[in-house]
DNA sequence: TCTGGGGTCCTAGGACCC
DNA sequence: TCTGGGGTCCTAGGACCC
């Protein structure tokens, strides 16, 4: 048996911890640069605010309706995540944590009296330990646990808990499912199934596995044999260090200039030596990509990427970012409008076996120290404090990020101040 | 003016090997 | 009329997820 446990609309709900009189108010964040709508609360969502709509085309709505709008905080999220995690590890020998808000208990053959009991008692202690509401679906396989959940907020919300408990249940609940909301089942593979006729999580099970093989290949057929309740899907209990790392960003605004992107595919390229470090992994190569808007028709596009292989795995700064720079040189062309631009390290290894060259004879020991000690000190006051000289200081291609909330929980200058 | 960012897994096909 | 057979490894691209 497994739970998933979902937060509730988390990024709202963590927006509305320390803002409590916006309880009951429609309440959106948006995604980085303040581009589009990725979270609502239930009051913005009844007045229909799309998710992935973009921002702007939004904005009579939001004023009409008093919305309450914020940009994203990772910061924050991340760390109500954090806690939410180790209240859920509490219930049980081994937690998943799939996503920053959500987490599959594994409930192996332990024997409750009843499932859905403990389900509840879930819910209260998250809301009372951390006060952010979640969902509970407990069934057979992992598959069946996330459409448990999605039952759960569909059908019985009040309760925020469904457990496929006996044959009624489980019926009930697939056939109330529609086929592109199984997990696993996305737009194609959902038109597909579609137009064979099979409509819902019930009417997949009468589709042939050999069929589910051969058109959605073993993926298909392991979800086909979770909806059977056969638990098909792995699970991961630790924390599996990252096989890609990528760090991108929009420009705050399109840009042609190539010192503005030098300056940020730097910043970029340092962010994935940091995310490296910090897992204790080298890689062994890079990947730069440049992208234009392709929302901007009438502009001329251009969306170029290389991969380089590095000399020596590495996670050092100052060596990821001359990467980033040399593969710069070979795709940057002129008279493009830049919209975005990001690094990709791949081929990660763990820093310790790192293979090295026959003819790598530099010593790195000095840079190693250096680097844990810039780690450190961005650390403890702050991503960008210290850096190398091609980032720079001033940002010339900042983000937007007009209504951003404090940092409540991880900086002491923006903790909540309460006036007696 | 303004359209996110960061991942995973699988398959097909090419390079290369014996 | 005829061009071996069987592998492995790597990469690009497509599907999916939050």
């Amino acid at each position: 048996m497994f739970a998933l446990v979902d937060c509730n609309n988390f990024y709202p709900s963590c927006e509305r911890l320390f803002r409590p009189e916006l309880r009951n108010r429609p309440l959106v964040v948006l995604s980085n640069n303040d581009g589009c709508v990725i979270a609502r609360s239930d009051e913005a969502k009844m007045l229909g605010i799309v998710m992935g709509t973009p921002a702007y085309m939004n904005n009579a709505h939001f004023k009409k309706n008093k919305v309450v709008v914020f940009s994203s905080n990772y910061t924050l999220y991340g760390d109500m995540s954090d806690r939410v995690m180790k209240t859920l590890s509490s219930f049980v020998p081994r937690l998943e944590i799939y996503s920053i808000d959500e987490a599959f208990l594994d409930m192996g053959d332990m024997v409750y009296a009843d499932l859905g009991d403990l389900g509840l008692r879930i819910r209260h202690s998250v809301m009372q330990d951390i006060g952010i509401p979640v969902t509970v679906g407990i069934a057979a396989t992992k598959t069946l646990a996330k459409m448990a959940n999605r039952h759960a907020k569909k059908a019985h919300r009040s309760a925020g808990v469904f457990y496929a408990a006996n044959a009624h249940l489980l019926d009930e609940m697939l056939r109330a499912t529609k086929v592109e909301d199984i997990w696993g089942i996305g737009k194609q593979y959902g038109t597909l199934l579609r137009s064979k006729g099979f409509d819902t999580a019930f009417d997949v099970l009468k589709v042939p596995e050999e069929w589910m093989r051969t058109n959605l290949t073993v993926v298909g057929q392991r979800l086909w044999n979770e909806l059977k309740g056969i638990p098909a899907i792995e699970s991961e209990y630790e924390q599996p260090g990252k096989k890609n790392i990528c760090t991108s960003r929009s420009f705050g605004k399109l840009t042609a200039d190539r010192t503005i992107i030098e300056e940020a595919l730097a910043n970029h390229a340092a962010g994935c030596a940091e995310k490296l470090r910090r897992q204790q992994s080298v890689c062994s190569s890079i990947h730069v990509f440049l992208k234009t808007n392709v929302h901007r028709v009438e502009h001329r596009q251009y969306m170029p990427s290389i991969t380089l292989q590095c000399e020596n795995a590495t996670n050092y700064t100052g060596e990821i970012i001359a990467y980033a720079l040399k593969a710069l040189d070979i795709i940057y062309r002129q008279g493009f409008l830049f919209m975005k631009c990001g690094v990709i390290v791949s081929g990660l290894a763990a820093d310790n076996v790192l293979q090295k060259n026959l003819f790598d004879h530099k010593d790195r020991s000095q840079g190693k120290k250096a680097l844990a000690a810039l780690d450190k000190i961005n650390k403890s006051m702050g991503e960008g404090t210290v850096r190398m000289a091609v980032q720079r200081f001033e940002k010339r291609y900042a983000l937007r990020a007009d209504h951003l909330s404090n940092r409540y929980t991880t900086h002491i200058d923006e903790i909540l101040n309460v006036q007696l």
